[in-house]
RNA sequence: CGCGGGAUGGAGCAGUCCGGUAGCUCGUCGGGCUCAUAACCCGAAGGUCGGUGGUUCAAAUCCGCCUCCCGCAACCA
Protein backbone atom coordinates (compact mmCIF):
# COMPACT_ATOMS: atom_id res chain seq x y z
CA UNK A 1 0.00 0.00 0.00
CA UNK A 2 1.66 3.53 -1.34
CA UNK A 3 0.31 6.56 0.18
CA UNK A 4 0.44 8.49 -2.94
CA UNK A 5 -2.47 10.12 -4.07
CA UNK A 6 -4.42 9.91 -7.30
CA UNK A 7 -7.02 12.83 -8.10
CA UNK A 8 -9.46 12.42 -10.76
CA UNK A 9 -12.17 14.40 -11.67
CA UNK A 10 -15.61 14.34 -14.44
CA UNK A 11 -16.84 17.60 -15.47
CA UNK A 12 -19.64 18.59 -13.04
CA UNK A 13 -22.49 18.52 -15.18
CA UNK A 14 -24.91 21.03 -16.42
CA UNK A 15 -28.74 19.93 -14.80
CA UNK A 16 -30.69 21.85 -17.35
CA UNK A 17 -32.31 17.71 -18.06
CA UNK A 18 -31.84 14.54 -17.42
CA UNK A 19 -28.43 12.34 -17.56
CA UNK A 20 -27.65 10.79 -20.78
CA UNK A 21 -25.26 8.01 -22.56
CA UNK A 22 -22.80 11.11 -23.17
CA UNK A 23 -23.21 11.96 -18.81
CA UNK A 24 -22.02 8.00 -18.29
CA UNK A 25 -19.49 8.06 -20.93
CA UNK A 26 -17.25 10.62 -19.13
CA UNK A 27 -18.73 9.20 -15.64
CA UNK A 28 -17.89 5.43 -16.50
CA UNK A 29 -14.40 6.41 -17.97
CA UNK A 30 -13.29 7.74 -14.89
CA UNK A 31 -14.85 5.47 -12.76
CA UNK A 32 -12.82 2.68 -14.49
CA UNK A 33 -9.96 4.55 -13.81
CA UNK A 34 -10.70 5.42 -10.22
CA UNK A 35 -10.98 2.00 -9.39
CA UNK A 36 -7.92 0.76 -11.37
CA UNK A 37 -6.06 2.84 -9.36
CA UNK A 38 -7.67 2.08 -6.11
CA UNK A 39 -6.84 -0.82 -6.95
CA UNK A 40 -2.84 -0.53 -7.65
CA UNK A 41 -2.74 0.94 -4.11
CA UNK A 42 -3.35 4.35 -4.53
CA UNK A 43 -4.84 6.77 -2.72
CA UNK A 44 -7.85 8.05 -4.79
CA UNK A 45 -10.10 11.20 -4.56
CA UNK A 46 -12.48 11.02 -7.85
CA UNK A 47 -15.36 13.46 -7.46
CA UNK A 48 -17.93 14.55 -9.60
CA UNK A 49 -20.91 17.06 -9.53
CA UNK A 50 -23.42 18.98 -10.60
CA UNK A 51 -23.19 23.08 -12.08
CA UNK A 52 -26.31 24.40 -10.75
CA UNK A 53 -26.13 28.24 -11.40
CA UNK A 54 -27.49 29.49 -14.99
CA UNK A 55 -29.78 31.75 -16.00
CA UNK A 56 -31.42 28.74 -18.06
CA UNK A 57 -31.83 26.68 -14.99
CA UNK A 58 -34.05 29.33 -13.67
CA UNK A 59 -35.68 29.16 -16.92
CA UNK A 60 -36.36 25.78 -16.81
CA UNK A 61 -37.09 25.83 -13.11
CA UNK A 62 -39.94 28.05 -14.18
CA UNK A 63 -41.04 26.04 -16.88
CA UNK A 64 -41.27 23.13 -14.37
CA UNK A 65 -43.31 25.86 -12.40
CA UNK A 66 -40.76 25.03 -9.58
CA UNK A 67 -38.17 27.16 -7.56
CA UNK A 68 -34.56 26.57 -8.86
CA UNK A 69 -33.30 25.50 -6.11
CA UNK A 70 -36.31 22.14 -6.00
CA UNK A 71 -35.22 21.97 -9.70
CA UNK A 72 -31.85 21.39 -9.52
CA UNK A 73 -32.14 19.53 -6.36
CA UNK A 74 -34.39 17.07 -8.34
CA UNK A 75 -32.02 16.90 -10.97
CA UNK A 76 -29.03 16.10 -8.74
CA UNK A 77 -30.85 13.40 -7.50
CA UNK A 78 -31.01 12.03 -10.81
CA UNK A 79 -27.83 12.38 -11.40
CA UNK A 80 -26.55 10.50 -8.15
CA UNK A 81 -29.38 7.61 -8.69
CA UNK A 82 -27.78 7.11 -11.69
CA UNK A 83 -23.92 7.30 -10.75
CA UNK A 84 -25.42 4.59 -7.85
CA UNK A 85 -26.74 2.13 -10.59
CA UNK A 86 -23.96 2.46 -12.70
CA UNK A 87 -21.74 1.57 -9.96
CA UNK A 88 -19.77 4.84 -9.82
CA UNK A 89 -17.61 4.79 -7.03
CA UNK A 90 -17.13 8.52 -6.70
CA UNK A 91 -16.18 10.18 -3.19
CA UNK A 92 -17.06 13.38 -3.36
CA UNK A 93 -20.53 14.75 -5.49
CA UNK A 94 -19.85 18.67 -5.80
CA UNK A 95 -22.96 20.69 -6.12
CA UNK A 96 -22.00 24.35 -6.73
CA UNK A 97 -24.94 25.47 -4.33
CA UNK A 98 -23.47 23.62 -1.55
CA UNK A 99 -22.59 26.20 1.18
CA UNK A 100 -18.92 25.44 1.80
CA UNK A 101 -18.52 25.81 -2.12
CA UNK A 102 -20.47 29.32 -2.19
CA UNK A 103 -18.41 30.56 0.59
CA UNK A 104 -15.57 29.05 -1.54
CA UNK A 105 -15.97 31.15 -4.44
CA UNK A 106 -16.47 34.28 -2.93
CA UNK A 107 -12.81 33.84 -1.10
CA UNK A 108 -11.43 33.02 -4.38
CA UNK A 109 -13.49 35.77 -6.23
CA UNK A 110 -11.95 38.73 -3.67
CA UNK A 111 -8.65 36.99 -3.53
CA UNK A 112 -8.00 37.19 -7.29
CA UNK A 113 -9.70 40.34 -7.31
CA UNK A 114 -7.38 41.71 -4.31
CA UNK A 115 -4.41 40.68 -6.58
CA UNK A 116 -5.52 43.10 -9.48
CA UNK A 117 -6.49 40.55 -11.76
CA UNK A 118 -10.07 41.35 -11.77
CA UNK A 119 -11.18 44.86 -12.49
CA UNK A 120 -14.57 46.32 -13.14
CA UNK A 121 -15.24 47.11 -16.63
CA UNK A 122 -18.43 47.42 -19.12
CA UNK A 123 -20.11 44.40 -21.01
CA UNK A 124 -21.90 45.11 -24.21
CA UNK A 125 -23.76 43.05 -26.41
CA UNK A 126 -27.26 42.52 -27.92
CA UNK A 127 -29.73 41.86 -24.88
CA UNK A 128 -33.53 40.43 -25.30
CA UNK A 129 -35.58 42.84 -23.15
CA UNK A 130 -38.28 39.88 -22.38
CA UNK A 131 -36.10 37.57 -21.61
CA UNK A 132 -33.24 39.83 -19.72
CA UNK A 133 -30.26 37.83 -21.01
CA UNK A 134 -26.84 39.04 -23.29
CA UNK A 135 -26.38 37.43 -26.72
CA UNK A 136 -23.12 37.44 -28.58
CA UNK A 137 -23.76 38.96 -32.86
CA UNK A 138 -23.05 34.78 -33.53
CA UNK A 139 -25.24 33.34 -31.00
CA UNK A 140 -27.96 35.23 -32.64
CA UNK A 141 -30.64 33.06 -34.85
CA UNK A 142 -31.37 35.66 -37.86
CA UNK A 143 -30.26 38.81 -36.02
CA UNK A 144 -32.85 38.05 -33.24
CA UNK A 145 -33.08 36.14 -29.43
CA UNK A 146 -32.10 32.62 -30.42
CA UNK A 147 -34.67 31.51 -27.25
CA UNK A 148 -37.22 33.67 -28.06
CA UNK A 149 -37.18 35.00 -31.57
CA UNK A 150 -37.87 38.41 -30.63
CA UNK A 151 -35.96 41.71 -31.67
CA UNK A 152 -32.32 42.29 -30.09
CA UNK A 153 -30.96 45.60 -28.61
CA UNK A 154 -27.35 47.29 -28.27
CA UNK A 155 -27.34 47.28 -24.14
CA UNK A 156 -24.46 47.91 -22.02
CA UNK A 157 -24.06 46.44 -18.74
CA UNK A 158 -21.51 47.07 -15.55
CA UNK A 159 -19.36 44.02 -15.10
CA UNK A 160 -16.47 42.50 -13.42
CA UNK A 161 -13.65 41.43 -16.25
CA UNK A 162 -10.71 39.14 -15.26
CA UNK A 163 -7.34 39.94 -16.98
CA UNK A 164 -5.77 37.35 -19.08
CA UNK A 165 -2.75 39.08 -20.37
CA UNK A 166 -1.21 38.35 -17.35
CA UNK A 167 -1.50 34.67 -17.78
CA UNK A 168 -1.20 33.97 -21.63
CA UNK A 169 2.38 33.00 -21.97
CA UNK A 170 2.60 30.76 -19.28
CA UNK A 171 -0.72 28.78 -20.79
CA UNK A 172 1.02 28.80 -24.11
CA UNK A 173 3.83 27.07 -22.66
CA UNK A 174 1.51 24.99 -20.77
CA UNK A 175 0.00 23.84 -24.55
CA UNK A 176 3.14 23.57 -26.45
CA UNK A 177 5.54 22.49 -24.77
CA UNK A 178 4.28 20.25 -22.21
CA UNK A 179 1.82 16.77 -22.25
CA UNK A 180 -1.13 18.75 -20.00
CA UNK A 181 -3.37 18.34 -23.30
CA UNK A 182 -4.44 15.05 -24.54
CA UNK A 183 -4.95 14.33 -27.06
CA UNK A 184 -2.76 16.67 -28.57
CA UNK A 185 -5.02 17.85 -31.68
CA UNK A 186 -6.78 19.79 -29.51
CA UNK A 187 -3.76 21.69 -29.02
CA UNK A 188 -4.12 23.27 -31.96
CA UNK A 189 -7.40 24.08 -31.92
CA UNK A 190 -7.08 26.14 -28.74
CA UNK A 191 -3.79 27.51 -30.39
CA UNK A 192 -5.76 28.97 -33.57
CA UNK A 193 -8.80 29.79 -32.07
CA UNK A 194 -7.58 31.50 -28.39
CA UNK A 195 -3.95 32.23 -27.83
CA UNK A 196 -3.18 33.19 -31.00
CA UNK A 197 -5.61 35.62 -31.80
CA UNK A 198 -5.19 37.27 -28.42
CA UNK A 199 -6.13 36.40 -25.38
CA UNK A 200 -9.11 38.71 -24.51
CA UNK A 201 -10.09 39.15 -20.77
CA UNK A 202 -12.99 37.24 -19.09
CA UNK A 203 -16.11 38.55 -18.31
CA UNK A 204 -16.62 37.03 -14.81
CA UNK A 205 -19.70 38.55 -13.34
CA UNK A 206 -23.68 38.95 -14.44
CA UNK A 207 -26.53 41.00 -13.52
CA UNK A 208 -29.21 39.60 -15.71
CA UNK A 209 -29.97 36.82 -12.73
CA UNK A 210 -30.19 36.77 -9.25
CA UNK A 211 -29.70 32.71 -9.51
CA UNK A 212 -25.80 32.65 -8.35
CA UNK A 213 -23.01 33.42 -5.84
CA UNK A 214 -23.25 37.56 -5.17
CA UNK A 215 -19.58 39.38 -5.43
CA UNK A 216 -19.05 39.76 -2.13
CA UNK A 217 -18.15 43.27 -2.08
CA UNK A 218 -20.85 44.02 -4.84
CA UNK A 219 -23.73 42.17 -4.24
CA UNK A 220 -25.85 43.10 -7.62
CA UNK A 221 -23.48 41.28 -9.85
CA UNK A 222 -23.18 37.38 -9.05
CA UNK A 223 -20.15 35.23 -10.04
CA UNK A 224 -20.20 33.95 -13.40
CA UNK A 225 -19.70 30.15 -14.85
CA UNK A 226 -16.00 30.47 -14.95
CA UNK A 227 -14.74 30.79 -11.52
CA UNK A 228 -18.02 29.23 -10.06
CA UNK A 229 -17.72 26.39 -11.73
CA UNK A 230 -14.18 25.11 -12.49
CA UNK A 231 -13.54 26.17 -9.08
CA UNK A 232 -15.56 23.19 -7.98
CA UNK A 233 -12.19 20.83 -8.28
CA UNK A 234 -10.47 23.12 -5.82
CA UNK A 235 -13.65 23.88 -3.69
CA UNK A 236 -14.37 20.96 -2.62
CA UNK A 237 -10.63 19.70 -1.55
CA UNK A 238 -11.48 22.28 1.25
CA UNK A 239 -10.28 25.66 -0.54
CA UNK A 240 -11.58 28.04 0.91
CA UNK A 241 -13.77 26.59 3.11
CA UNK A 242 -13.77 25.12 6.35
CA UNK A 243 -15.29 21.42 5.58
CA UNK A 244 -12.62 19.71 4.32
CA UNK A 245 -8.67 19.55 4.34
CA UNK A 246 -8.01 18.04 1.40
CA UNK A 247 -5.84 19.84 -0.75
CA UNK A 248 -3.12 17.43 -0.48
CA UNK A 249 -4.84 16.05 -3.43
CA UNK A 250 -4.01 18.96 -5.34
CA UNK A 251 -2.29 18.98 -7.79
CA UNK A 252 -5.25 17.14 -9.93
CA UNK A 253 -4.00 14.27 -11.59
CA UNK A 254 -6.45 14.25 -14.57
CA UNK A 255 -9.03 15.87 -15.23
CA UNK A 256 -11.34 14.11 -18.02
CA UNK A 257 -13.89 16.37 -19.86
CA UNK A 258 -15.37 16.19 -23.53
CA UNK A 259 -14.60 18.18 -26.11
CA UNK A 260 -16.55 20.86 -26.02
CA UNK A 261 -15.49 21.96 -22.98
CA UNK A 262 -11.70 22.11 -23.42
CA UNK A 263 -11.38 25.56 -23.69
CA UNK A 264 -12.37 26.65 -20.30
CA UNK A 265 -10.56 23.55 -18.64
CA UNK A 266 -7.27 24.06 -20.90
CA UNK A 267 -7.43 28.52 -20.78
CA UNK A 268 -9.25 29.43 -18.03
CA UNK A 269 -8.98 27.46 -15.55
CA UNK A 270 -5.09 27.20 -15.46
CA UNK A 271 -5.38 31.25 -15.62
CA UNK A 272 -7.57 30.83 -12.54
CA UNK A 273 -5.04 28.68 -10.64
CA UNK A 274 -1.98 30.90 -11.92
CA UNK A 275 -4.10 33.73 -10.20
CA UNK A 276 -3.76 31.67 -7.11
CA UNK A 277 -0.87 30.89 -7.32
CA UNK A 278 -1.67 27.45 -6.79
CA UNK A 279 0.11 24.28 -9.25
CA UNK A 280 -1.50 23.78 -12.49
CA UNK A 281 -3.50 19.99 -12.99
CA UNK A 282 -1.25 17.63 -14.49
CA UNK A 283 -3.38 16.32 -17.12
CA UNK A 284 -6.42 17.25 -19.35
CA UNK A 285 -7.95 14.76 -21.56
CA UNK A 286 -10.66 15.69 -23.88
CA UNK A 287 -12.56 12.79 -25.23
CA UNK A 288 -14.96 12.79 -28.43
CA UNK A 289 -18.74 12.33 -28.55
CA UNK A 290 -21.11 9.55 -28.71
CA UNK A 291 -22.82 10.31 -31.68
CA UNK A 292 -25.95 8.07 -32.47
CA UNK A 293 -26.36 6.72 -36.36
CA UNK A 294 -23.62 9.55 -37.24
CA UNK A 295 -26.22 12.72 -35.77
CA UNK A 296 -25.21 14.58 -32.74
CA UNK A 297 -27.28 13.13 -29.94
CA UNK A 298 -29.91 15.68 -29.06
CA UNK A 299 -33.06 15.75 -27.30
CA UNK A 300 -34.27 17.90 -30.47
CA UNK A 301 -33.76 15.06 -32.36
CA UNK A 302 -35.53 12.48 -30.05
CA UNK A 303 -32.46 10.06 -29.55
CA UNK A 304 -30.77 10.90 -26.57
CA UNK A 305 -29.64 7.22 -25.09
CA UNK A 306 -31.24 6.90 -21.35
CA UNK A 307 -28.55 4.63 -19.46
CA UNK A 308 -31.42 3.62 -17.03
CA UNK A 309 -33.28 1.14 -19.65
CA UNK A 310 -30.27 -0.26 -21.56
CA UNK A 311 -28.70 -1.17 -18.10
CA UNK A 312 -31.80 -2.36 -17.28
CA UNK A 313 -32.09 -5.03 -20.34
CA UNK A 314 -28.50 -5.83 -20.46
CA UNK A 315 -26.94 -5.35 -17.44
CA UNK A 316 -24.72 -1.93 -16.40
CA UNK A 317 -21.64 -4.06 -16.64
CA UNK A 318 -22.57 -4.75 -20.30
CA UNK A 319 -23.29 -1.02 -20.95
CA UNK A 320 -20.14 0.17 -19.32
CA UNK A 321 -18.04 -2.43 -21.17
CA UNK A 322 -19.74 -1.13 -24.81
CA UNK A 323 -19.61 2.31 -24.46
CA UNK A 324 -15.61 2.35 -23.35
CA UNK A 325 -14.65 -0.17 -25.59
CA UNK A 326 -15.48 1.63 -28.66
CA UNK A 327 -13.81 4.85 -26.89
CA UNK A 328 -11.35 5.92 -29.81
CA UNK A 329 -8.19 8.17 -28.40
CA UNK A 330 -9.02 10.62 -30.74
CA UNK A 331 -12.64 11.78 -32.19
CA UNK A 332 -15.78 10.79 -31.56
CA UNK A 333 -17.95 7.26 -31.69
CA UNK A 334 -20.68 6.05 -33.18
CA UNK A 335 -23.23 4.55 -31.26
CA UNK A 336 -26.26 2.44 -32.49
CA UNK A 337 -27.98 -0.75 -30.74
CA UNK A 338 -26.91 -2.60 -33.34
CA UNK A 339 -23.20 -1.63 -32.67
CA UNK A 340 -24.03 -2.42 -28.92
CA UNK A 341 -25.55 -5.68 -29.10
CA UNK A 342 -23.13 -7.04 -31.25
CA UNK A 343 -19.87 -6.28 -28.99
CA UNK A 344 -22.08 -7.28 -26.01
CA UNK A 345 -22.72 -10.43 -27.72
CA UNK A 346 -19.39 -11.43 -29.14
CA UNK A 347 -17.20 -9.88 -26.64
CA UNK A 348 -19.04 -10.81 -23.40
CA UNK A 349 -21.33 -13.65 -24.37
CA UNK A 350 -19.10 -15.29 -26.93
CA UNK A 351 -15.60 -14.95 -25.85
CA UNK A 352 -15.32 -14.12 -22.36
CA UNK A 353 -18.77 -15.49 -21.02
CA UNK A 354 -18.72 -18.65 -23.08
CA UNK A 355 -14.84 -19.17 -21.78
CA UNK A 356 -15.85 -19.30 -18.70
CA UNK A 357 -18.28 -21.71 -19.10
CA UNK A 358 -16.39 -24.68 -20.77
CA UNK A 359 -13.22 -24.22 -18.56
CA UNK A 360 -15.37 -24.83 -15.50
CA UNK A 361 -17.78 -27.09 -16.81
CA UNK A 362 -14.70 -29.33 -18.00
CA UNK A 363 -13.09 -28.96 -14.36
CA UNK A 364 -16.55 -30.33 -13.21
CA UNK A 365 -17.30 -33.18 -15.69
CA UNK A 366 -13.59 -34.32 -15.82
CA UNK A 367 -12.49 -33.68 -12.13
CA UNK A 368 -15.56 -33.66 -9.94
CA UNK A 369 -15.12 -30.00 -10.05
CA UNK A 370 -11.89 -30.17 -8.27
CA UNK A 371 -8.24 -30.52 -10.49
CA UNK A 372 -5.74 -32.78 -8.83
CA UNK A 373 -2.31 -31.27 -7.78
CA UNK A 374 -0.76 -33.57 -10.14
CA UNK A 375 0.10 -31.83 -13.93
CA UNK A 376 1.97 -31.99 -17.14
CA UNK A 377 3.13 -29.29 -18.76
CA UNK A 378 3.79 -28.59 -22.12
CA UNK A 379 6.07 -25.99 -23.33
CA UNK A 380 5.71 -26.19 -27.20
CA UNK A 381 1.67 -25.73 -26.39
CA UNK A 382 1.05 -23.25 -23.01
CA UNK A 383 4.19 -20.80 -23.86
CA UNK A 384 2.24 -18.41 -25.89
CA UNK A 385 -0.88 -18.68 -23.46
CA UNK A 386 1.45 -18.44 -20.43
CA UNK A 387 3.67 -15.20 -22.15
CA UNK A 388 0.35 -13.48 -22.79
CA UNK A 389 -1.48 -13.44 -20.05
CA UNK A 390 1.21 -12.54 -17.78
CA UNK A 391 2.66 -9.74 -19.64
CA UNK A 392 -1.22 -8.12 -19.85
CA UNK A 393 -0.73 -6.37 -16.57
CA UNK A 394 1.94 -3.87 -17.71
CA UNK A 395 0.06 -3.37 -20.77
CA UNK A 396 -2.84 -2.36 -19.66
CA UNK A 397 -1.60 -0.22 -16.75
CA UNK A 398 0.22 2.07 -19.41
CA UNK A 399 -2.79 1.93 -21.40
CA UNK A 400 -4.61 2.76 -18.43
CA UNK A 401 -2.52 6.09 -17.63
CA UNK A 402 -2.91 7.22 -21.19
CA UNK A 403 -5.82 7.27 -20.78
CA UNK A 404 -6.84 4.84 -23.78
CA UNK A 405 -9.40 2.48 -22.33
CA UNK A 406 -10.88 1.44 -25.24
CA UNK A 407 -7.37 0.06 -26.73
CA UNK A 408 -6.25 -1.63 -22.79
CA UNK A 409 -9.85 -4.27 -23.21
CA UNK A 410 -9.11 -4.60 -27.07
CA UNK A 411 -5.36 -6.11 -25.47
CA UNK A 412 -7.72 -7.87 -22.58
CA UNK A 413 -9.48 -9.63 -24.90
CA UNK A 414 -6.70 -10.78 -27.14
CA UNK A 415 -5.82 -12.61 -24.28
CA UNK A 416 -9.17 -14.41 -24.25
CA UNK A 417 -9.25 -15.59 -27.60
CA UNK A 418 -5.79 -16.46 -26.99
CA UNK A 419 -7.59 -19.09 -24.08
CA UNK A 420 -10.40 -19.76 -26.24
CA UNK A 421 -7.99 -21.16 -29.40
CA UNK A 422 -5.77 -23.12 -26.77
CA UNK A 423 -8.98 -25.40 -26.08
CA UNK A 424 -8.92 -26.46 -29.97
CA UNK A 425 -5.02 -26.90 -29.81
CA UNK A 426 -5.26 -29.46 -26.41
CA UNK A 427 -7.99 -30.96 -27.40
CA UNK A 428 -9.05 -31.49 -23.55
CA UNK A 429 -12.12 -33.80 -24.72
CA UNK A 430 -9.56 -36.18 -26.15
CA UNK A 431 -7.50 -35.87 -23.19
CA UNK A 432 -10.30 -36.74 -21.07
CA UNK A 433 -10.55 -40.26 -22.57
CA UNK A 434 -7.48 -41.91 -21.34
CA UNK A 435 -6.42 -42.06 -17.97
CA UNK A 436 -3.05 -41.55 -18.52
CA UNK A 437 -3.47 -38.33 -19.91
CA UNK A 438 -5.20 -37.19 -16.82
CA UNK A 439 -1.92 -34.89 -15.88
CA UNK A 440 -1.99 -33.27 -18.54
CA UNK A 441 -5.75 -32.37 -19.44
CA UNK A 442 -5.40 -30.98 -15.79
CA UNK A 443 -2.68 -28.70 -16.46
CA UNK A 444 -4.56 -27.31 -19.47
CA UNK A 445 -7.33 -26.38 -17.13
CA UNK A 446 -5.08 -25.02 -15.01
CA UNK A 447 -4.20 -22.80 -17.15
CA UNK A 448 -7.31 -22.24 -18.69
CA UNK A 449 -8.41 -21.26 -15.32
CA UNK A 450 -5.09 -18.87 -14.39
CA UNK A 451 -5.66 -17.11 -17.83
CA UNK A 452 -9.76 -16.40 -16.59
CA UNK A 453 -8.29 -15.29 -13.18
CA UNK A 454 -5.65 -12.70 -14.62
CA UNK A 455 -7.92 -11.28 -17.41
CA UNK A 456 -10.52 -11.05 -15.31
CA UNK A 457 -8.58 -9.28 -12.22
CA UNK A 458 -7.36 -6.60 -15.13
CA UNK A 459 -11.17 -6.13 -16.13
CA UNK A 460 -13.03 -5.55 -12.57
CA UNK A 461 -12.29 -1.67 -12.69
CA UNK A 462 -14.50 -1.63 -16.03
CA UNK A 463 -16.98 -4.38 -14.92
CA UNK A 464 -16.65 -4.81 -10.62
CA UNK A 465 -20.12 -6.36 -10.32
CA UNK A 466 -19.80 -9.06 -13.05
CA UNK A 467 -16.01 -10.16 -12.49
CA UNK A 468 -16.25 -10.87 -8.91
CA UNK A 469 -18.63 -13.34 -9.80
CA UNK A 470 -16.42 -15.01 -12.27
CA UNK A 471 -14.09 -15.57 -9.59
CA UNK A 472 -16.64 -17.46 -7.25
CA UNK A 473 -16.78 -20.13 -10.35
CA UNK A 474 -13.65 -20.29 -11.17
CA UNK A 475 -12.53 -20.68 -7.17
CA UNK A 476 -10.21 -17.35 -7.07
CA UNK A 477 -10.30 -15.91 -3.51
CA UNK A 478 -9.67 -11.79 -4.06
CA UNK A 479 -6.70 -10.91 -2.09
CA UNK A 480 -3.93 -8.79 -3.68
CA UNK A 481 -5.35 -9.18 -6.62
CA UNK A 482 -3.74 -6.56 -8.53
CA UNK A 483 -0.13 -8.33 -7.42
CA UNK A 484 -1.23 -11.52 -8.27
CA UNK A 485 -1.84 -10.54 -11.87
CA UNK A 486 1.44 -10.32 -12.96
CA UNK A 487 1.98 -13.54 -11.18
CA UNK A 488 1.62 -16.76 -13.31
CA UNK A 489 0.18 -19.57 -11.06
CA UNK A 490 -1.70 -18.10 -8.04
CA UNK A 491 -4.55 -20.30 -8.16
CA UNK A 492 -4.10 -23.17 -5.43
CA UNK A 493 -2.52 -26.53 -7.74
CA UNK A 494 -6.01 -28.29 -6.39
CA UNK A 495 -8.23 -25.19 -7.10
CA UNK A 496 -11.99 -26.05 -6.86
CA UNK A 497 -14.77 -24.57 -9.38
CA UNK A 498 -18.40 -23.76 -8.41
CA UNK A 499 -20.28 -23.94 -11.57
CA UNK A 500 -22.94 -21.25 -11.54
CA UNK A 501 -25.28 -19.30 -13.80
CA UNK A 502 -24.76 -17.97 -17.10
CA UNK A 503 -22.61 -14.22 -16.71
CA UNK A 504 -23.15 -12.92 -19.91
CA UNK A 505 -26.37 -14.05 -21.98
CA UNK A 506 -26.84 -13.27 -25.23
CA UNK A 507 -29.30 -11.41 -26.65
CA UNK A 508 -31.68 -11.40 -30.18
CA UNK A 509 -29.84 -8.45 -31.75
CA UNK A 510 -33.10 -7.94 -34.71
CA UNK A 511 -35.50 -8.87 -31.80
CA UNK A 512 -33.86 -6.33 -29.45
CA UNK A 513 -33.08 -3.47 -32.01
CA UNK A 514 -36.84 -3.54 -32.74
CA UNK A 515 -37.87 -3.16 -29.18
CA UNK A 516 -35.32 0.09 -28.72
CA UNK A 517 -36.27 1.43 -31.81
CA UNK A 518 -40.07 1.06 -30.54
CA UNK A 519 -38.90 2.93 -27.93
CA UNK A 520 -38.05 6.20 -29.32
C1' C B 1 -10.57 31.81 -47.62
C1' G B 2 -13.64 31.85 -39.19
C1' C B 3 -11.63 27.21 -36.54
C1' G B 4 -11.24 22.00 -36.03
C1' G B 5 -12.19 16.79 -37.16
C1' G B 6 -13.42 13.10 -40.74
C1' A B 7 -13.76 10.40 -45.85
C1' U B 8 -9.74 3.04 -45.83
C1' G B 9 -13.35 -4.05 -48.77
C1' G B 10 -21.16 -4.66 -46.85
C1' A B 11 -20.89 -2.10 -41.37
C1' G B 12 -17.66 0.07 -37.47
C1' C B 13 -12.52 1.30 -36.98
C1' A B 14 -6.60 1.07 -36.84
C1' G B 15 -2.60 2.47 -39.84
C1' U B 16 -1.02 8.70 -41.76
C1' C B 17 3.59 12.21 -37.17
C1' C B 18 9.04 8.69 -38.61
C1' G B 19 6.75 7.02 -47.02
C1' G B 20 8.39 0.57 -48.75
C1' U B 21 3.95 -6.27 -49.52
C1' A B 22 -3.41 -2.56 -46.60
C1' G B 23 -4.59 -4.55 -40.69
C1' C B 24 -8.55 -5.42 -36.77
C1' U B 25 -13.70 -6.48 -35.15
C1' C B 26 -18.58 -7.60 -37.07
C1' G B 27 -21.10 -9.58 -41.32
C1' U B 28 -20.93 -13.24 -45.73
C1' C B 29 -19.26 -18.08 -47.79
C1' G B 30 -16.70 -22.88 -47.00
C1' G B 31 -14.48 -26.29 -43.53
C1' G B 32 -13.25 -28.36 -38.49
C1' C B 33 -14.58 -29.54 -33.47
C1' U B 34 -18.23 -31.08 -29.89
C1' C B 35 -15.85 -29.07 -23.67
C1' A B 36 -19.25 -24.69 -24.00
C1' U B 37 -24.12 -19.58 -23.91
C1' A B 38 -26.22 -22.82 -32.04
C1' A B 39 -20.95 -20.77 -28.65
C1' C B 40 -15.36 -22.06 -30.15
C1' C B 41 -11.23 -22.94 -33.98
C1' C B 42 -9.37 -22.78 -39.24
C1' G B 43 -9.72 -20.97 -44.25
C1' A B 44 -11.77 -17.89 -48.31
C1' A B 45 -14.08 -14.01 -50.99
C1' G B 46 -14.39 -8.77 -50.79
C1' G B 47 -10.69 -2.42 -50.89
C1' U B 48 -6.96 0.94 -57.44
C1' C B 49 -7.22 3.69 -48.89
C1' G B 50 -13.11 10.60 -51.26
C1' G B 51 -11.36 13.07 -56.24
C1' U B 52 -7.33 15.23 -58.82
C1' G B 53 -2.31 17.02 -59.80
C1' G B 54 2.70 16.79 -57.93
C1' U B 55 7.41 15.05 -55.14
C1' U B 56 9.84 10.09 -55.05
C1' C B 57 12.88 4.16 -57.25
C1' A B 58 8.37 3.80 -54.06
C1' A B 59 2.45 7.35 -51.16
C1' A B 60 -3.38 5.45 -47.52
C1' U B 61 1.10 7.84 -45.51
C1' C B 62 4.56 14.07 -47.88
C1' C B 63 2.88 18.79 -50.82
C1' G B 64 -1.09 21.67 -53.87
C1' C B 65 -6.11 22.08 -55.44
C1' C B 66 -11.21 20.18 -55.23
C1' U B 67 -15.77 17.48 -53.41
C1' C B 68 -18.72 15.65 -49.52
C1' C B 69 -19.89 14.77 -44.12
C1' C B 70 -19.68 16.22 -38.90
C1' G B 71 -18.72 19.45 -34.96
C1' C B 72 -17.33 24.23 -32.71
C1' A B 73 -17.91 29.59 -32.67
C1' A B 74 -19.27 32.35 -23.77
C1' C B 75 -22.32 27.03 -20.14
C1' C B 76 -25.57 19.94 -24.17
C1' A B 77 -20.27 14.60 -21.83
Amino acid sequence: MTNKTFYITTPIYFPSGNPHIGHSYTTVACDTIARYKRMQGYNVMFSTGTDEHALKIVQNAEAAGQSPQQYVDEIADRFKKLWEYMNISYDRFIRTTDPEHKVAIQQIFKAIHDKGYIYKGEYSGKYCVPDEAFWTESQLKDGKCPECGREVIDAKEEAYFMKMQPFAERIEKLLTETNFLQPSSRVNEMLNNFIKPGLEDLCVTRTTSSWGIPVPFDEKHIIYVWVDALSNYITLLGYGNDKYEDMNYWPCDLHMTAKEIVRFHAIIWPAILMALDLPLPKKLYAHGWINFAGKKMSKSLGNVVDPFILGERYGVDSIRYQILRDMPFNGDVDFSNELMLTRINTDLANDLGNLVSRTVAMVEKYFDSQLPTEKLGNETQDSDLVTMATALKDKIDALIDEPQLGAALTEIFKVISRANKYIDETTPWLLAKAESDKPRLAAVLYNLLETIRITTVLLSPFMPQTMPRIWEQIGFTPENIYESAGIWGTLPQDVAVKRGEIIFPRFDTAKEVAYLEGLL
